[in-house]
DNA sequence: AACATTTAATGAAGCTAATTCAATATCTGC
DNA sequence: GCAGATATTGAATTAGCTTCATTAAATGTT
């Protein structure tokens, strides 16, 4: 007790504990600081242990932020797509997912900026896993892009992939400010003025209100047809003959 | 020359010349290997000055990497606001911007990411240098939708500065690909979908399918004119009967 | 229960790149 | 040609990531 050389008793954990203790306690940091000014002392501190045993289980500090942040795309993509089977309708399915991209960006904005800023200007990224998480992510958009083009509900004149850009870019552009902390942004509001941009930008040309009421005038047109020839039919008794239209 | 004491003879340049070495060296080693694995040794070097010598000039790596930026920016925000005089209406003018902002990043991708990387994410970008010049920049979409909207010519729903992060985000968004060495993008193909997207998300509908419902509401009356006609013969001579179908 | 083996964990040492600063060489005015 | 001023140097310092020889907890063996 005495000496300086009294080492402190140690435990020696399962792996598997270590690197959870690890792992929250570089989340924690890093939601706190950032990437840049975040410290292993600190995270090796936290969790209990020495900065060198840290990479037994990480093999550099970029590393271990790398698996931070896949750990957290995990645990935002769970139940993200099952909700959204569960929403109906082309808009609502977009703002259903632009809204919890939203949500997320707010909820956790010291990861989401590590994510803007770290990972995915970095060179190697498609060869990431956090690329593929986030494509199975933002792929959903691109279907539901796809769909609504099939049903003639989209103009097929922008391709998904771009739309998907769009989105996600405006998005970030539009949260930077309070990923500074410098700004703040209402969820609700901003999912809703994306989306209107969005609708607005690939919704058929107005002609489909203008077509159905073409083509109501159309049946009624028939009918006064019909209604004509019957009313013919009845006045020269015996003329009839009702040439029906689609 | 036998010794390694000698010194190299060693001029003592004007400081405007010697920030302007250092500079241009910095601005080369940037663009070769980005912020991160740019050392200043090398810019040093490349200079013809000690390491040490750089702190006369600029207080820190980071001092000298955002004055290299701010130069860059200036340099492209010359003539720009210019040219964009010269060009007339709404569209081309919002295209105008959208390909020079595309050709910037064509030309310079690694200034370009360094910006998008390192300065926008930073705390007090708002405060920086480099925010004003960027202000500046990206002020003129503002001016134009704002026009836009005063003439009628588009929609008064999405607030300009909306429409400005939609339209930068986007296009960021976009080229990430290429920033990162993964992939490349078509100036002139990319400014035209982002114009077209983003006209299309803002015109006012065009008059034209008003105009097609005032004249089907004309062939609509007209109907009527013929049923009540029909439906008073009808009912006059005898009974009709309506066979009707959807 | 003593001993041997394995390996988790340590903590000090090493490395790289930024930054500081006392010493020195050049310039300028007299 | 001298004195003071200061630009430039290069060695020393610092900060933070990474490595590694050493230590000791766990496990197996007899």
């Amino acid at each position: 007790m005495a000496g300086s050389r009294q080492r402190r008793t140690v435990q020696r954990m399962p792996a598997e504990k270590r690197v959870s203790d690890i792992m929250r306690a570089a989340r924690a940091v890093l939601a706190e600081h950032g990437a840049h000014e975040s410290f292993i002392s600190e995270v090796a501190e936290r969790a209990g242990v020495v900065e060198g045993s840290l990479y037994r289980f990480f093999s550099s500090k970029r590393d271990l932020i790398e698996k931070v942040a896949e750990d957290w795309y995990e645990e935002m993509l769970t139940d993200y797509s099952a909700h959204l089977d569960g929403v109906r309708g082309t808009r609502n399915r977009l703002r259903f997912i632009i809204h919890h991209h939203l949500s997320i960006i707010k909820k956790e904005p010291a990861l989401a900026r590590m994510v803007f800023q770290e990972f995915r200007p970095a060179r190697n990224y498609r060869s990431t896993r956090l690329f593929t998480l986030n494509q199975a992510y933002t792929q959903r958009i691109a279907e539901i892009v796809k769909a609504a083009i099939r049903d003639g509900e989209f103009s097929g004149d922008f391709p998904p992939a771009f739309v998907r850009d769009m989105i996600f870019g405006g998005i970030e552009h539009r949260v930077w400010a309070f990923l500074r902390s410098e700004g703040d942004f209402d969820v609700g509001q901003t999912a809703n003025v994306v989306t209107d941009f969005v609708c607005r930008a690939l919704s058929v040309a107005e002609s489909e209100p203008v077509d159905r009421v073409t083509a109501a005038l159309s049946r009624i047109e028939a009918v006064a047809d019909r209604l004509e020839g019957a009313a013919e039919a009845g006045a020269s008794k015996v003329r009839g003959k009702p040439g029906l239209k689609t």
